[in-house]
DNA sequence: CGCAGTATAGAATATTTTTTCCAAGATTTT
DNA sequence: AAAATCTTGGAAAAAATATTCTATACTGCG
């Protein structure tokens, strides 16, 4: 009897649940372990996974044969997709995968798709990055800042945005802030001074700008504490950091986006100004 | 060279850190997936993570290898450990509901919540530019940057990342592109030149800066067409623009954020490359 | 008690996946 | 510029894993 085989795991376990008291007795006991130990099911080798629940592996493939499946593999199919697209991390390239190919059959050329695009790409991203963010490496962030002397910002290129962004927020909660902007050249004269009561937050993605990992170094050097702002731990600037925020922002076509960094930089301001900031209603904007 | 090979994820991943330099090129390659997409290394075959990665099988079994393991399936049981080891796995509505519950005890201050608000109000906001967004306009703006010599942008304060972006970005889709950064009080100086073949995009927000005013002023009188991303239609640089885009950015407990400002930036600079720009890619970041 | 139908274990087989190996290419050293 | 070393792609071999098959055991029923 060809079922029609539940194509995700929720429908899978509703199906199991009906069946289960017209099942045999040695099919009883792969589904209860199946229920109980999705993992499991997910990682393991039939081998492992029928000697756990005492049973042979030819047990485990009649039982996805009963509901629908060609073999056991194409079961396990299923748990493995829930995890890759239920768990903390690797949602975002399954959905961006999805996203992109949906929008392959469209017009790529109008602007209005443009836009559209890169609306929901980064609201994929802002929604990612706010399930992997931990916490309490916001929490230190914000104690290293608000320790500090003076807040020194580095980041060119597709990364200055977001270190000027930074600069100028922080100095309008009243921050020491300095942005390391190598106008004239003078990114190292101007990273010179920075102290261990100093720290720097440097901004950078790939492919690396060697003046940002200067600077890193830099900080490193001199005992100046470093949180960075990058879209991998391997980058220059993450290896000796303090803190590291991860970042994956949206890439469209080639373009990547700023919305996520940005978005951590604005956190990073806020929580700060709210623990140990000036009272007096600090807006991203000036007074004049 | 028999290595200790790392016994739990958090080991592996300092020392692919701390060697990733020393690694040849398709090792690092290897590298930064793994550190990406663990989830991906834990749960799919041999062969889909190195095509995901553009490498050979092999290569894998190499890369692990170096790190000590008998072999790259020796390795990714370490990955699937980590998933076992993990929570036994809350769905994801799951943990919505946790953190909803979590954060209405909490203080608002703490900054999971602030991020989380940040994010949220960001989609939004990004929801809502996508539909108030007159393709139109984006159309005859694209028109008008391709028309004109060279790109003038003037920002300051919070608006300036949104000009520092667009100028970096189009001058690698290679549009001539100006940012008149008032570096040594100079704005006034900087958009004297611009004339009725050159257009400027001006950014501002309330309340809205003397500095872009005047550019704006300025390019009225010289003849030279004005895109305006602003906040109102009646901000003095919408006034006379030829295309005003009038960007409602998120505002979370006094502060305003960028996203949906960089995002209209964004779609300017892709469009304008879609229809007129090189064709070879012109990504965010250049390379050295 | 014995027959029919179903379930099961375990071995045999087929398939997939991993690992090894080597020649060709690239890079560095001398 | 040649030699030596390291890196890489690809195919062949080995290992692991999944699936099928069959003989046997069990169950319910006349």
């Amino acid at each position: 009897m060809p079922k029609s085989p539940p194509s995700d795991l929720e429908a899978l376990k509703q199906e199991i649940t009906a069946q289960y008291e017209s099942l045999s007795p040695r099919l009883k006991q792969v589904a209860s372990y199946i229920m109980d130990n999705p993992n499991d099911v997910a990682l393991e080798t039939l081998s492992i996974i029928s000697s756990r629940c005492g049973v042979q592996p030819s047990t485990i493939v009649r039982f996805a044969k009963v509901f629908g499946y060609t073999g056991a593999s194409d079961m396990q199919r299923l748990f493995r997709d829930e995890i890759l697209s239920a768990s903390p991390s690797p949602s975002y390239s399954e959905r961006i995968r999805q996203f992109r190919k949906r929008s392959d059959e469209m017009d790529w050329l109008a602007p209005e798709n443009v836009l559209h695009d890169f609306a929901e790409s980064n609201i994929i991203a802002l929604e990612h990055l706010r399930e992997v963010v931990r916490p309490e490496d916001l929490t230190k962030s914000v104690e290293l800042m608000h320790n500090a002397e003076t807040i020194y910002l580095a980041g060119v290129r597709r990364a200055f945005p977001v270190a000027a962004y930074l600069a100028y927020s922080l100095s309008h909660v009243e921050k020491r802030a300095f942005l390391l902007d190598g106008v004239a050249g003078m990114t190292s004269e101007q990273s010179w001074m920075l102290g261990p009561n100093d720290i720097v937050i440097a901004v950078s993605f790939r492919p690396y700008a060697n003046d940002t990992a200067a600077v890193a170094e830099r900080a490193q050097a001199n005992g100046a504490p470093l949180i960075a702002i990058s879209d991998s731990r391997l980058s220059p600037i993450a290896r000796d950091a303090e803190v590291c925020f991860e970042i994956k922002d949206a890439e469209v076509r080639q373009f990547r986006s700023l919305t996520a960094s940005m978005c951590i930089a604005q956190t990073l301001v806020i929580s700060y100004a709210y623990k140990y900031g000036v009272d007096k209603s600090a807006t991203g904007e000036s007074r004049k």
